[in-house]
DNA sequence: CAAATAGTTAATACAAAGTTAACAAATTGT
DNA sequence: ACAATTTGTTAACTTTGTATTAACTATTTG
């Protein structure tokens, strides 16, 4: 996180295994993890931790979800924080919308973690500062990929890449494993008006396999070319 | 320069000058733009491409914008990729509403660069909390076929397949136990200007089976072959 | 049981990617 | 402004892997 202050993510379940699960992904990625077992505990919790995101579960003992959502949504400290809800039938996302009760998105259950944490980030992504806007470092195992010094290292040493072949590995490290079709390389890197050769990338390529190894960039034949982790 | 994270939008149109004007005001708005001047050539872009939304006009020559539709929305790929058609008439909207061809939006000509601009500009954006957590990651069972990667795995181990293979296995296991017939098969994997043998599907589909077992793919004698769980 | 349909095998054809060197086009230093 | 150097592109050729086919066998089904 280029943030010094990790955000706060307050997760409301009476459920200890979902809490568990939610909690553990969230961790993984960077996130400051607060938990409650139910409304009434989040409402106080809340108070104490002021989180920047709230995953609130629909229905739990003492107080539920929508319940706590309502509370909070009165008081101005919470005016700016954002209200998730956790659903196990998706006809429970009307009840929230019915109940206009300020919620900012809704999961489904069961949770699939990876989804969860691509949404969560996405939504505290969304209000993040300006400054966190462009990280133009790629950090891919012992490869660093640094765009604005336009320098890559490999187990720290400076590797020196023209231009072209620098353009061309940050495409393809900039997803990896994805594999991009000559096409889509050719969009990206060449101008419209210039029409290159198709050898023309084979030779970038060859280029970097020479500087960086063999086993940097996979050829997947008829498809494309991509980065290897 | 272009970041990967760039959506794709190709463009479908016999006249280069509104293929100029819409490519030229959606690249304004920082899309990555494709184009194609029939419905032919928007297929076989759009399976090098795998374009997040496609702009098709009705009428061209060779194959019109709601054949083209319709031959990409039997393949698997095409799944989450938006379909905005351009009418000429107003009536031309009861025609793709009749084809029932799964058209997302459409945009009246004369196209106003502005209208259309801030149409796509909404369709995508109401995808892209989504499109994030949507990944071209088929699981079935013990099964994992990942089409960016073109990868796919067994129980844990990659299994290697070329490229008529795996589009072969992504096809039938994107619906199991649906019976997708040679004529299907062709359609979906094949250029529409290359004609092959029968015998040539049964040697990709024992390929298939000698890489990943018998069981995995089930002849229907007389109708086809299907992808079984 | 005989058509029709599918499976198998290996040889061949083909297209895609790798390679090299030579040339062109930018950059850079003086 | 010029030469030196680096970077980008191409052509021509080689290599590789994949796709396709033919010829034959096996299986199903009416």
């Amino acid at each position: 996180m280029s943030t010094s202050t990790k955000q706060k993510i307050l997760i409301v379940d009476d459920e200890p295994d979902i809490l568990e699960l939610i909690e553990y992904n969230l961790k993984k990625e960077g996130y400051q993890v607060y938990t409650a077992r139910n409304g009434q505990e989040a409402v106080s919790e809340a108070k104490k931790v002021l989180p920047d995101l709230i995953v609130l579960d629909i229905m739990m003992p003492k107080m539920d979800g929508i319940e706590a959502c309502r509370i909070m949504r009165t008081m101005p400290e919470f005016k700016n924080t954002f209200m998730v809800f956790l659903t196990a039938r998706s006809e429970e996302y009307s009840e929230i919308a019915g109940f206009n009760v300020g919620a900012d998105d809704y999961i489904a259950k069961p949770i699939k973690p990876r989804a969860l944490v691509s949404r969560i980030n996405a939504i505290l992504r969304r209000n993040a500062p300006a400054e966190e806007v462009t990280d133009n470092k790629l950090e891919i195992g012992t490869l660093v990929i640094d765009r604005e010094a336009y320098l890559v290292f490999q187990k720290g040493d400076k590797v020196v890449l023209a231009k072209k072949e620098f353009e061309l590995l940050y495409l393809l490290a900039s997803k990896p494993g994805k594999v991009y079709t000559r096409e889509v390389i050719l969009k990206n890197i060449w101008e419209d008006s210039v029409v290159v050769t198709n050898r023309t990338i084979d030779v970038h390529i060859r280029k970097l396999r020479e500087k960086l190894g063999d086993d940097i960039v996979a050829t997947v034949k008829g498809v494309g070319y991509k980065f290897e982790a």
